[in-house]
RNA sequence: AGUCCUGUAGCUCAGCUGGUUAGAGCGCUACACUGAUAAUGUAGAGGUCCGCAGUUCAAAUCUGCGCAGGACUACCA
């Protein structure tokens, strides 16, 4: 409830919700941050991209927290003077979508072209992808995220394929884009590639049980295998182990590990009993052979397959195995494109299992692939893009490599087709064949994790395919030295996650086979000897009008387009996704049909590209970006380009975060961002990942109904860094709600409510007045008390370092600064101690100064705050000055303000009260009593002048009359001696342990001694050391006779005894308080002024205590009544209101209290 | 499997470049206070600083090896 005839709105209480309800229907009344970026039009801008979100799936609390990190900084950079232009952006393509509409409609990838035509498709998934924008755009707005919701980025627009379009042009021309292949997970069920994401849905990775083998390579002697065949035994193979024996036809090479060890054995074969010789590593050996058959009886072996005797007759590096060759295990066809059946080296080999030799098939292991590449090994893909063998593999010709292809019925007419009981699979069979053939060591079945098709749920191959990559190794090296200059937080990110994976860069495989998304604007002929990529609509109009004119194409299907017009009308005429495109066929320079080739780009592309194509670059907008070349990642920026700050979850590392840093490097040559937060997840209470499937998930509407944005914000920000993970607990939020909010509505509250009675008027300037902004007339220092100063110097220190830390991307450290500066600084300590100021006499200088400094530091705190609780406080500063926090200027502390010295004795005040008070409560005397004598050893000179300037502050927060401060020097004293460990250590170093042992054992003469010389010497362990004064801390340990409370150096004695005057005293506060009790409790209000009297109904210390003290009391109730008429004996004559109150145990009297009317 | 992060009181977190009583808030218990009062103060209980080893006069802090939780990337013969 505002009262609206008051200066200062008064609250009964406070509801964050409701505060930012109305605080979030202002500022869209009045355009609030429309007006924040037109104060800052032509200030120096500071850049922020906007990672897109999906708008398929609806937004989590993680968002929440996400967003409000994005927020803070931009908000605090627009009060600090610079212009944040914050465009909203929505990522639209990609897989989820597609798979959300097929769920939708019912329909799978196959029927796409058939049940469903690709144009009915592709509008679906249009319409399907904007479905949640509304629920976004409501998040965004109640938590207060300022962005441009009107104009945002939207990857499927025309233009946004463009730009695009353009860049990867660039990517062309210079040799950055190229087709290869490589090998992908690939489900021959479904017939179509998978992506990572899919293999990583749970429950795709299974355990299997597969038919593994050990084959044997049969080594062709020649002179680089000479060394092993000396003394052979037999024929001489290497041994190399597989779980996928279907793919042993596909073999051209076996890996071994260049730096391992490998030995050479004369053994048995156990299937044949053949005498042989086989090569492995030799940490292998275990696995294979038995230690008690070592070096056996060859002559006794029975032959039946155990305890077959071995002896290692070699010893040799894999280095030395490299170039060998062998025979083709299985020679059912020829390899194409290179060499084959050698030995080559390859860093990924390990001896964790298998033989330390592994079986290399390119086609169908990317480790292979990439490894056969490098020595230049051919490749033999012997099974089709639906997993069956080729006919070459003339045993097992049209068979589906895993049996799992087959159904139930079709296994067993497989079973009858064998001559079985029971089908064997491909694997059994080749295992069996290579058995009886004396190739195989060891057959077996073995367990291990293998991934499936989540849409079919049979295992998946790893197979050869067709792609599209950009070629970002050839940039390693800049991209490397460009991430050193990009600040992460935190750091490690930068350095770690990210650092390495710029050192293991691979080519960014950019083609994705599906429908949704932007095509790739490469056309090719038949043969793809001649090739075009497109990197502008403009362009593409020219060559279909070629094409059109050789007749190729009938008519140009985006006739009603009109190059060079940037109009959003023109670019909505054209449609650049599938199939409209595909429908686009080419002309070549030698007149031959292109067609485009039919893959989409990976949608990382898409997010990577939003520096560019957010803004039309560069058909439009071009004077954003860096003016020249030559100014490229020169220190020159541009208006929107690179950005200052990005932010999103560490999840992005690899992808949006990489993406942005790959593009900008290979297409400009510069960064996209200069600092960069990877935010933390958000788990439950428990620490748990939050999921649907858990139920876990918290509600971010329903958590912003109930404790509003600002609470939401400000505990997730205080509680953890962004990049910690956050343990979302809703009684963290209850616990900011009660701290920080109540301590600053309170105490806000407390200073309207005075401030409204005496007519306070702050000298207010909308120019950000730096100080303390007065009254006309009652300047700058006037008044001001030292706890003003005090206050003043904090509010100082906290400003420095907020602001320190907001420009660090540390908002948890400011936060926490605000937050104890508001709690215990402010509200518990200044306002608890000034109260008195505020309310009573009249207005003077002093009150002025109370009411300025309150006021100031209600000001700066609501400007502090604001980037992280952007309702409540624009709700306090409008309530102080009657403008936006949003429009302000941020304040600069003012370093003549800042008196640490004065901090420093508060702080000493604080604890020597917090001692005097545990003294009162161990003797039980409680605070309204008042004290004779408090007493304060000092034991240096720092302490003493502290003292002085202190005493009046804490004698009055403790209820005490006087403070003694007793010299050091006294004989009272006994004094505790302690070593400084950190200024003795370095000196003392290995006699550190017998000097402290010395030192602690000083008696109070040697203390003396010490203090008084200010050095000494000690004789330890037979040397000699010199002690200083200063390597000890002195501190006085106790006052006989006394009582006595202590903290670290820190003493205070307390003279508990009571006097008579004392007691009144006591007794008059005590009576005080009862009646300002009886009074709120009467509803009057704080000036209301009153007649009282007191009957002591004959308890004669209570007479003369009202005797003794009635002016004070008559002062402090704001009572009408003489003096003489206070106390009232005996009778109760009638006086209505009267009350029974209790003073203390035994004492009890009668209080009559009623309005005065005046 | 690799890379990175985290591990301090029942809970959420501070503890800077190593320095001797390891702190705060919440929660719990008791007492007090009461022109801010659904607030506040004081006191108490509560710790193998994840474990082990090392460096050092001195380790929560530095190093190594583990353990647990998490993220990402990869998926293997």
């Amino acid at each position: 409830m505002s009262n609206d005839s008051k200066r200062f709105p008064q609250y009964d209480e406070l509801d964050l919700p409701k505060v930012a309800d109305e605080v979030l229907k202002q500022w869209e009344a009045e355009d609030t941050f429309g007006q924040s970026l037109e104060l800052r039009k032509d200030a120096p801008p500071f850049v922020f991209y906007e990672g897109p979100p999906s708008a398929n799936g609806l937004p989590g609390i993680h968002h929440v927290m996400a967003r409000a990190i994005k927020d803070i900084f931009c908000r605090y950079q627009t009060q600090k003077g610079h212009r944040v232009d914050r465009k909203a952006g929505w990522d639209t393509h990609g897989l989820p979508i597609e798979l959300g509409v097929e769920k939708e409609l019912g329909i799978t990838k196959e029927d796409i072209g058939k049940k469903i035509s690709i144009e009915e498709y592709n509008a679906a998934c249009k319409k399907a992808v904007m479905r949640y924008t509304d629920v976004w755009n409501d998040m965004t707005r109640r938590i207060g995220f300022w962005l441009d919701l009107e104009k945002p980025y939207v990857t499927y627009h025309t233009k946004y394929i463009e730009s695009v379009w353009h860049l990867l042009k660039k990517l062309y021309d210079e040799d950055l884009l190229y087709k290869g292949y490589t090998i992908q997970p690939y489900s021959p069920a479904a017939g179509t590639g998978l992506s990572s994401h899919e293999l990583n849905q749970p429950g795709t990775y299974k355990p299997v049980k597969d038919t593994s083998a050990v084959a044997l390579f049969k080594v062709k002697p020649d002179h680089t295998s000479e060394f092993l065949f000396k003394d052979a035994f037999g024929d001489v193979f290497i041994m190399a182990w597989t779980t996928t024996p279907w793919t042993l036809p596909s073999n051209t090479a076996l890996t071994v590990g260049p730096k391992l060890d490998y030995v050479r054995v004369k053994t048995f074969n156990p299937y044949t009993h053949e005498p042989q010789t086989v090569v492995l590593a030799k940490s292998r050996l275990s696995a294979y052979f038995k230690e008690e058959s070592k070096d056996a009886s060859f002559d006794e072996y029975k032959k039946d397959g155990k305890l077959i005797p071995w002896q290692i007759i070699g010893e040799f590096y894999g280095h030395q195995l490299e170039g060998v060759r062998y025979e083709q295990l299985l020679p059912y066809a020829t390899p194409e494109g290179g060499d084959a059946f050698k030995v080559i080296g390859g860093d990924f080999v390990t001896t964790e299992d298998g033989t330390g030799v592994v079986h290399t098939a390119p086609s169908f292991g990317a480790d292979d692939q990439r490894v056969a590449r490098q020595h230049n090994i051919g490749s033999l893909t012997l099974v089709d893009l639906r997993g069956r063998f080729k006919p070459e593999v003339t045993d097992f010709a049209g068979e589906y490599v895993k049996a799992e292809y087959y159904t139930e019925e079709e296994r067993a007419a497989e079973a009858k087709k064998q001559g079985r009981d029971k089908y064997l699979s491909v694997d059994e069979r080749i295992a069996i064949k290579l058995k009886t053939e004396g190739r195989a060591f060891k057959v077996e079945k073995y367990e291990h994790n293998y991934p499936h098709c989540w849409r079919t749920d049979k295992p998946v191959l790893y197979y050869p395919l067709d792609s599209w990559f950009v070629r970002v190794t050839a940039k390693k090296d800049r991209l490397i030295a460009l991430n050193k200059t990009i600040t992460w937080k935190p750091e490690s990110t930068g350095t770690g996650r990210f650092g390495n994976w710029l050192e293991n860069l691979q080519d960014w495989n950019l083609s994705r086979s599906r429908y949704w998304g932007i095509p790739l604007p490469i056309w090719r002929t038949a043969g793809g000897d001649e090739e075009l990529c497109i990197g502008s609509l403009k362009q593409l109009k020219e060559e279909i009008a070629k094409s059109v004119k050789a007749g190729v194409m009938a008519g140009d299907p985006y006739a009603s387009f009109k190059a060079d017009d940037m109009s959003d009308g023109n670019y909505d005429t054209v449609d650049l996704h599938r199939p409209y495109v595909d429908n686009i066929v080419l002309v070549s320079p030698s007149g031959k049909p292109m067609t485009r080739e039919t893959d989409l780009i990976d949608v990382w592309f898409d997010s990577g590209a939003m520096p560019y194509a957010q803004w039309h670059y560069p058909f439009e907008n071009a004077q954003y970006f860096p003016p020249s070349p030559q100014e490229k990642g020169s220190g020159v920026e541009g208006e929107k380009f690179p950005a200052a700050f990005i932010a999103e979850g560490v999840d992005q590392t690899r992808g949006w975060f990489y993406t942005l840093h790959a593009i900008a490097t290979l297409t400009q040559d510069s960064v996209a961002y200069r600092t960069v937060v990877s935010n933390g997840l958000v788990l439950d209470k428990v620490g748990q990942k939050m999921s649907k499937r858990l139920g876990n998930a918290v509600d971010p509407f329903k958590t912003l109904d109930q404790y509003g944005a600002d609470a939401v914000r400000w505990y997730m920000i205080s509680n953890a860094s962004p990049w910690d993970n956050l343990k979302f607990d809703a009684d963290g939020i209850t616990e900011v709600q009660r701290k920080f909010f109540r301590a600053l509505f309170n105490t806000y509250n407390f200073f309207a409510l005075y401030a409204n009675i005496d007519g306070y008027v702050p000298a207010h300037t909308l120019s950000g007045v730096e100080g303390v902004s007065g009254v006309e007339g009652v300047s700058g220092t006037d008044g001001r008390t030292e706890s003003d100063r005090w206050i003043l110097s904090r509010l100082n220190s906290v400003m420095k370092l907020a602001d320190a830390n907001y420009a660090d991307y540390e908002p948890t450290i400011a936060a926490r600064a605000i937050q104890d500066f508001v709690v215990e600084d402010l509200s518990n300590w200044y306002v608890r101690l000034n109260r008195r100021r505020f309310w009573k006499g009249e207005m003077g200088a002093d009150k002025n100064a109370a009411f300025q400094t309150l006021h100031r530091c209600l000001e700066v705190i609501a400007m502090l705050s604001a980037p992280i609780a952007p309702f409540f406080t624009d709700r306090l500063y409008r309530d102080l000055t009657g403008s936006s926090v949003h429009l302000s200027d941020w304040p600069k502390h003012d370093e003549t303000l800042i008196d640490t010295e004065l901090e420093q004795r508060t702080a000493l005040a604080q604890k020597l009260t917090s001692l005097v008070l545990s003294i009162r409560k161990k003797e039980g005397h409680r605070v309204r009593q008042p004290l004779q004598k408090v007493l304060v050893p000092v034991t240096d000179n720092t302490m003493r002048t502290r003292l002085d300037a202190i005493r009046d502050l804490v004698l009055s927060e403790v209820n005490v009359k006087e403070l003694v401060i007793l010299d050091a020097s006294e004989s009272k004293l006994t004094k505790k001696i302690k070593p400084d460990f950190k200024k003795l250590g370095a000196r003392m170093g290995k006699l550190m342990k017998s000097v402290a042992a010395a030192v602690q054992a000083f008696d109070q003469a040697q203390i003396a001694e010490l203090e008084a010389q200010g050095s000494m010497k000690l004789s330890v362990e037979g040397h000699e050391v010199e002690l200083l004064r200063d390597d000890v801390e002195i501190s006085a340990e106790a006052v006989p006779g006394l009582s006595v409370a202590s903290d670290g150096p820190y003493t205070v004695a307390v003279d508990i005894t009571l006097t008579d005057e004392l007691i009144s005293e006591g007794i008059a506060r005590e009576l005080v308080s009862r009646i300002q009790t009886l009074r709120k409790e009467s509803g009057f209000e704080v000036t209301d002024r009153v007649q009282l009297h007191i009957h002591a109904e004959g308890e004669q210390q209570v007479e003369q205590a009202v005797r003794r003290h009635a002016a004070y009391i008559v002062a402090e109730t704001l009572a009408l009544t003489p003096e003489d008429q206070l106390l009232v004996t005996g009778t109760t004559n009638g006086d209505n209101g009267l009350h029974e109150v209790e003073l203390d145990e035994r004492t009890r009297c009668l209080l009559s209290l009623v309005k005065a009317g005046n």
